[in-house]
DNA sequence: AATGTTACTACCATTTTGAAAGTAAGTCAC
DNA sequence: GTGACTTACTTTCAAAATGGTAGTAACATT
């Protein structure tokens, strides 16, 4: 399943997640998107095991979600932020919030807010070519070929 | 990190993975989306192991994601059907299949058709509250208390 | 020289995965 | 009513992944 670089899987969900279906890459890319960039925040915030943090991170970096930077020469020290594709994950993780901010409520919360009105978004996907909401309109898979 | 109903964590992404940050849990979540519901649909669609898909399925259903059908009483058979948990996630599936999409594009690719329109949609995620799009305006994580 | 910081790697027990084969409860064809 | 077939699994077991603890390398600070 995870053949790195080269699924062949027609599906764009499945190429996604061939890398990044895990848990600890997704929570990594979330507190990227918080704002932490080096091993030891990672670590500390996640309770991450540390060889696991390194994988995750090479892969990351590998698949060009992440890039390491180098933020000190002397000692060399070296950071991980996002790749445009990594800020293009975004939407993902706000979505994948939305649906547990709503089924797995319950107790406090984080809320990711818009920093200038100060309030809550409200994540919804839409389909920009109808205008309408995700789920509210029929849809269907489509095969590219004839496999599956 | 898998405590099954039992995550603390306050973010709602965190929550969501606990219990279904693996492929395979979401790739049956697409099948489900695209109509199957049956053990061996699932089974030869994925090529996953049934020992796999017995323990994802179960998961599935207890966590309210699919939920037991008897579809014949003589032999008694079960299908698994979306809940509306489980379509209400479709938002989710269909922003990590845009992104696959963008960046993990080449070779031929399922795409989601609007099946009035017959056009292939558009994912967008924006805020409900001020219209941007997700990522557009920069957005803050609020921490619930004081954890972390 | 001793201690601290950062970003790791080594080791290893436990857990999870996944492939192949088997099973249980029925139906259908003759 | 016996043999073949279908469906939804379970059993078994080797291989791979996970995760906790400890250690290391390269420097800075005191």
């Amino acid at each position: 399943m995870n053949d790195k670089n080269i699924c062949t899987d027609p599906c764009p969900i499945a190429r996604c997640l061939a890398f990044l279906g895990d848990t600890w890459s997704l929570l990594i890319l979330r507190d990227a998107h918080i704002g932490l960039t080096r091993f030891d925040q990672f670590r500390k915030s996640l309770g991450i095991a540390p060889t696991i943090l390194t994988r995750r991170l090479a892969t990351l970096t590998e698949e060009g979600l992440l890039e390491k930077r180098l933020y000190s020469e002397r000692p060399p020290r070296e950071e991980y932020v996002l790749t445009a594709a990594g800020r293009d994950f975004l939407p993902v993780l706000v979505m994948i919030g939305a649906w547990g901010h709503q089924y797995r409520g319950g107790g406090p919360l984080v809320r990711i807010q818009d920093v200038e009105t100060g309030e809550d978004i409200k994540p919804v996907a839409i389909d920009a070519v109808t205008g309408a909401k995700i789920g509210t309109r029929p849809l269907r898979f489509v095969l590219p070929d004839g496999a599956d």
